[in-house]
DNA sequence: AACGTCATTGTTGTGTACAACAGTACGGAG
DNA sequence: CTCCGTACTGTTGTACACAACAATGACGTT
């Protein structure tokens, strides 16, 4: 409970100083990274008064935000009753992934951009960073982890309206499927040893620039991904 | 210049008696229509108080809607100066075309249903002002079939979330075809031809109820388009 | 005891006044 | 004549008070 409010010290800190649209992007990015975390699970409620006063706003720019949140399907407002994380059954989750491996492998082929060196060298931070939770994961990390890495992958890419696509699907089912996955008790280790190499996979497609097998590599590994939770949810139910 | 004023009555009427989610949905269409048609060109300012007048609310909402359409490219707010739709130029085009294409070609494999008899009287009510088009149509009166076309189209898509980036994709797009198509000096009559044509194939894959066909049909066509578009604009410069 | 009614409470949605900001025209100094 | 500063105007962004609405519980009636 403490760590999101250490967070929202920082955000409070930055909004401060920092221009009108600004805020908005920092507050909407912070808020849509606590769902995604599962801080906010499905079903909750988001007080926009609560909000407002935990990053020194009135409720009037938290209002946008929630807005947006609700236009990419993350909450939904009802008049007079509250503001609610969405959630999602595993049609709904199939739908949005079956899009997301196919808007996937589009990424290498259209107006893919090649990596500079600080980008590559974060995929080696990352890459780190992923050896490290091997040992010492948790799914709190694990889903912060993934969600650094799709934010760097996203910059490869250079056609505008196709990355931000390609994060409103990220955001609508990664936390579903985090969610699914420790409700269907799978094996997260064996996720962790999957994201490694997908990582390893990655980085070695970067180093011979070929984005289209970039592209691929994802494309796949999405689609395990999906199929390894449906297997399990079948397994346990 | 009456007849966007009209249909504002129309909607000002529906507004009324409205919950405020309708209110909201309404009041978005008729702006992204307008912004469609070229009622509002690229590049012309929106008052948000002649806006909220017309609608006989006050800037609040207006303003939740004009965020929305921001999020949706068509605007761009900016502090102290004003709202102002957005203009394109052709390269960008170029990367929402190229999207729209691949995503096209999915609407008929992902989770296609397959239309009622009312739908499909609809799509023949739409043959008969496209055939009525060919000889009386207007650059305006295109677009508002083209719109209405697609709308239907959309009913058969399954898939909501590629429902909503197809919708957001084509409104990026068409009203930025149509008014480079105006500056190219395009065919327009040729274009009437060529819609009717695909309205025609259209309406022959949904009779044999081939869905993937319908999504190929699509695809060919708006690929044909925009390279039409480039050729011409090609030719001008 | 069961049910309908109404007041109460808490929430989101709206209206309105004001703050923040950018552009512009004017005026004076150089 | 040019250039810089400055007041002014019009716009979007914010804060706050209030309206609209839904849920809940108390209470009276049947």
């Amino acid at each position: 409970m403490d760590e999101p409010h250490r967070a929202s010290q920082e955000i409070a800190g930055a909004v401060a100083g920092a221009t009108a649209r600004e805020r908005y992007v920092l507050i909407h990015a912070e808020l849509r990274r606590r769902i995604c975390l599962l801080d906010y699970p499905p079903g909750s409620r988001l007080s926009e008064e609560a909000i407002a006063l935990e990053f020194g706003t009135s409720r009037t720019p938290i209002r946008q935000v929630l807005a947006r949140l609700e236009g990419e399907g993350l909450v939904n407002s009802v008049h007079g009753v509250g503001t609610f994380v969405t959630d999602a059954d595993i049609e709904e989750l199939e739908q949005s992934y079956r899009l997301r491996v196919e808007l996937t492998g589009l990424t290498g082929r259209l107006s893919p951009c090649p990596p500079d060196a600080a980008l590559m060298g974060e995929f080696r931070k990352l890459k780190a960073r992923s050896k490290e939770m091997l040992t010492t994961g948790t799914p709190r990390a694990f889903t912060q982890l993934d969600m650094d890495m799709f934010e760097a992958l996203m910059r490869l890419s250079g056609n505008d309206p196709l990355r931000e696509i390609c994060q409103q699907l990220y955001y609508r089912t990664k936390r579903i499927w985090i969610k699914s996955a420790l409700a269907a008790e799978l094996d997260l280790q064996e996720e962790f040893y999957v994201f490694d190499r997908e990582l390893e996979d990655i980085i070695a497609a970067l180093e011979i620039g070929d984005m289209e097998a970039l592209g691929n590599i994802q494309k796949a590994h999405i689609a395990m991904s999906f199929q390894r939770l449906l297997n399990a949810s079948k397994g346990a139910r």
